[in-house]
DNA sequence: AATTATCTCCTATAACAATAGGAGACGCAA
DNA sequence: TTGCGTCTCCTATTGTTATAGGAGATAATT
């Protein structure tokens, strides 16, 4: 029940996320592998049989919208992410991200803000 | 090239890495779906095929045993789901992570020692 | 008006995922 | 020694993913 996407409708739907409702033609030009037109069009079809995109037509062409939210699709993939790689632990896929990928001094700091306020909220 | 599974690939995975080298019997019993004995030893088979595990003789069975690290797949899941579901930001994971999923007290302190440490090590 | 580019719609195909039955080997219990 | 359970091996079926060609409509271009 909770939205999955294979790999290249993900691909689909990170674009339509980042630049908000397309047409195909729009998508395409993102998209990193060169798909032909139909490819396209089809994979959105297939998407929206499934629910996640709805379209609205626009003169000759459709543009096409995720119905599904980015963070609800994110949840979604990062518990399975932590319960299937980093066996259940949170913790663990946290601590990965911060010692393996490339995060700045800032963010960190923001990180750690964030951290207070939810150690407060906890010893309150 | 990165290493990557199918659903049902990364549960049995999940059991190999959890138990250590597992025969069918072994991995089905703690599979949470009831799937047939053959159905398995298939999974495991093309696993086996695509590198990812590799099987011993033991007596009339055979005991499968991953080849790849949970953290390498653990390493390209998350770069996925960043990539693809975060646009990018790890940071965004971070405190979806942070916020919306359950993390104990302990777990939030080791987690602020840690980020006092990388920065430490990013100021000096 | 004729050509060209661009769309959707319908249809198709190859590959892979998911699941498992039956055959035959082999050890063990009665 | 005759079954019974368990195992692998081979084979198969159904579904999904990934990709796209051709037909026909339509808009843009010359």
């Amino acid at each position: 029940m909770p939205p999955t996407f294979t790999d290249r409708e993900l691909d689909l739907m990170a674009i339509l996320w980042e630049r908000g409702p397309s047409t195909v033609a729009e998508v395409r030009a993102r998209l990193s592998d060169d798909l032909a037109h139909n490819t396209v069009l089809t994979v959105l079809t297939v998407l929206e049989n499934k629910g996640y995109v709805a379209h609205t037509e626009e003169g000759k062409s459709h543009r096409f919208r995720a119905l599904v939210k980015r963070d609800v699709a994110g949840a979604t993939a990062a518990s399975r992410v932590v319960e299937k790689l980093f066996g259940g632990s949170t913790e663990r896929l946290l601590t990965h991200l911060v010692t393996e990928r490339s995060v700045t001094a800032a963010e960190l700091r923001r990180l750690r803000r964030l951290l207070d306020e939810k150690l407060r909220e906890v010893d309150k």
